[in-house]
DNA sequence: AGAAGGACCAGTGGTCCGTA
DNA sequence: AGAAGGACCAGTGGTCCGTA
């Protein structure tokens, strides 16, 4: 019952867990909760994979906590409250909202548009500082997000799917096709994430293979760093054209995406 | 009497060294020369200073060392050759040579100009191999000036004088005002740097003191970035016109520098 | 198997301070 | 004392891989 709101009431994926507003000092504008639970990090024994040069550690890990650290002892759950991650992203049409502990693609969409807020946010107290000033989201956005509250927004998500986030600005209506034609084959998260690469390739091609320029001239997107794979498509597709133009001289290159894409792995 | 050839033939400051020319595998464009003596870095057991995490380093350093590890052992100097850094600069005249082992500013200023050309080439390679794409002088473009050749060039030395530059390219007049007045006077190139800054607020403050806009409006320094001192300096100079017009209300505001700048350590 | 995200790492921007 | 620049450090962009 709970999740069923999820999308409609505070867009917000996670729903368990007793929430606790904070007001924050920085200027909050009041976009989502804030999930204590999530805070807990499992605390320290908990050693460092790879191989990281073994400084044994006696960090300080001074930086936020500050509030709760209750007790415990055990790895794992705190107080009974497990720890918790935003529910999976399935294939949603527009405006549909996701059944179950899922999220849908407005969600997903509407989470990028919550980032550029916090971003202006940041912009607008840089300014009045006179510090430095961001054009994108960086590591000190998706960290004021996290201290604002938006405990969902994180940087290994948001920069996983911003290329089909760019695909619904650019061409909102082939979004919306791409997305139906995946929900009805039953197609999961990835392989939509993997079918939104062509059509952006084929933009790009229409804009002189110059994909920076695509993202820089739409004011939403060119907030976002190009994803290094949409880029390395966009070089690769691009030398296939000129290989192709090269031997079929005079030919008019179209960017429909069936000419020559061997070996690129989409 | 080979220093004084530096400024005139190619714009060396240093020149005692036996120059080898390296004709570099990325694309030299032939901008300066190679003194291998600069490279030699007065080897491995020169101590890290401050309280570096002690690695007991056994760095390979295989990076870019190929040819010359002719030999040594002494910490110092190598094969006889001395460490040899460039000459120090002396506040001269627009079109006046430096005499004696120093260097003038019109060399100075040529050196930001050679940075914008690595920029330019480092850019021209990240384009045609679909890489990003740097917009400012970054550690990249120090590295492949360096590798280039111009180990004249540094990062320290053009983050240093970055605002004397931008006076040369926003007001030329100013500024060559400015090095005759100061050469006079038989100031230091340190008072001289420091007065660049005041003139550089001021045109800040006839474009709403935002001197970020005002470095981006320019071709020439767009590509530097805005240095932490100067941005201060104009977010409070700012602040003290803002307190200045809400005390006299109505007052028209100038930039002439002239009004309240208490307190700044100009 | 599919997916979310804590945590890591190489290389950055910035500049201090041992050096000449 | 004045100045050049090697080397350091905190925090970045990028994403792997242990986790759920």
């Amino acid at each position: 019952a709970l999740d069923a709101l999820s999308q409609e009431d505070d867009w917000t994926g996670l729903s368990e867990e007793p929430v606790q507003q904070h007001t924050d000092a920085a200027g909050n504008n009041g976009v989502g909760g804030y999930w204590e639970a999530g805070q807990g990090k499992m605390k320290k024994p908990q050693q460092r994979r790879r191989k990281k040069q073994m400084v044994t550690s006696v960090e300080t890990d001074d930086d936020m906590n500050e509030g709760d650290d209750d007790d415990d002892g055990n790895g794992g759950a705190v107080l009974g409250i497990e720890r918790q991650r935003e529910h999976p992203f399935i294939v949603t049409e527009p405006g549909e909202v996701a059944r179950g502990k899922k999220n849908g693609l407005d969600y997903l969409f509407h989470l990028y548009e919550q980032c550029r807020e916090f971003l202006v946010q940041v912009q607008t107290i840089a300014k009045d500082r006179g510090e430095k000033c961001p054009t994108k989201v960086t590591n000190q956005v998706f960290r004021y997000a996290k201290k604002s509250g938006a405990s969902y927004i994180n940087k290994p998500k948001m920069r996983h799917y911003v290329h089909c986030y760019a695909l619904h600005c650019l061409d909102e209506e082939a979004s919306n096709a791409l997305r139906r034609a995946f929900k009805e084959r039953g197609e999961n998260v990835g392989s939509w994430r993997q079918a939104c690469y062509k059509p952006l390739v084929n933009i790009a091609c229409g804009h002189g293979w110059d994909i920076d320029a695509v993202f820089n001239a739409h004011p939403r997107l060119s907030i976002w760093y190009v994803p290094t794979k949409l880029r390395q498509l966009c070089h690769l597709e691009r030398n296939n054209a000129v290989a192709a133009a090269s031997v079929i001289v005079g030919n008019g290159i179209s960017c429909t995406g069936s000419s020559a894409s061997g070996g690129m792995g989409f």
